[in-house]
DNA sequence: CCGGATATGTTGCGTCGCAACAACTTAACC
DNA sequence: GGTTAAGTTGTTGCGACGCAACATATCCGG
């Protein structure tokens, strides 16, 4: 028989937590955890990978819940502003957001997506947010939104195939 | 009357020298610098901002050229291999490499976006780079492919606005 | 000049993202 | 409690993005 702390039961535990830490943070934003936007938010946090908009879409479909892809647009809106849900530009797909679990972190996050497992990674990038608007004003140019984001491998990929 | 160069007779010497770097560079790497390759990789260099594919494609359609998508994708993708266009992840856009009219510039770039005219320039990122690759190595993440896409006012809008 | 590699044409389709309008729900206020 | 304004969700529809799979044409080396 399976442990007492399976696998799944820590996924669910983790996602608890998760929902409620993003419950917080909606109400301390003044914003609206709505059933649907909490839907949505736990199908991207049962997973440490990025997911694509549609595939949020099917994953509630097949469990009953039937949305158009706008009403999980509008939801991914919410969850974004929100700030706990990130979307990668480069692969137009969302994952949580990991300081619900971290508090600790800087407040300017980089991704690291690891091109084996699918997990996105968030690591602390102030450094790397200061080197980059030192060098952008030096062009004289004035940065405003910034996309710092690293595909490559994490570590227990890397541990796990050397064998 | 117009001066000797104008505009447009400038934004025609800046595209063709352009090509005829693109054309160098595709020799040096075994590629092939095809006509309809030239041609995508001209409609893409007559500008400094970032086109979608399909304004690539409506565009030769104007002048007579009417490919199909997946055309534009390909040569979009033999240019990108050869490294004289760069895409732009966060707005799924395209534009010519900047390193083609300046050499100096170091081997890594950041794009830099400006809000107001479209325009992309490319900075010397070798610093940013390093600093992304000790940060992520911290965390024990092998980096791989990295982007680093800025988007904010260039210098030439934001002087023009203080009006 | 032939054969393999490369390039392009044709057809077709899945994904991504949202505009515009209608209907409904929530929260605040009198 | 009822009215109202703000916010949310449903419905319909569509444009942009990106490429798979297969057929045909072209190029280049031997």
């Amino acid at each position: 028989m399976a442990p007492a702390t399976t696998e799944d039961s820590r996924t669910k535990d983790r996602v608890k937590t998760s929902v409620d830490r993003a419950s917080e943070i909606f109400t301390e934003k003044s914003l609206r955890f709505t059933d649907l936007r909490r839907k949505v938010f736990e199908e991207i946090a049962s997973t440490q990978a990025s997911v694509g908009a549609y595939e949020v879409l099917d994953r509630l479909a097949k469990k009953g819940t039937r949305l158009a892809p706008i009403s999980v647009y509008r939801a991914l809106d919410a969850l974004l502003e929100a700030g706990v849900v990130h979307r990668l530009e480069s692969k137009n797909a969302y994952f949580a957001c990991s300081r619900l679990h971290q508090p600790g972190l800087g407040r300017r996050p980089i991704f690291l997506a690891c091109e084996k497992c699918g997990n996105v990674f968030e690591g602390d990038g102030d450094d790397i947010f200061e080197t980059i608007d030192k060098n952008a004003r030096a062009q004289k140019f004035e940065p405003r939104v910034r996309f710092v984001e690293v595909t490559g491998t994490c570590h227990e990929c890397a541990t796990k195939h050397e064998e």
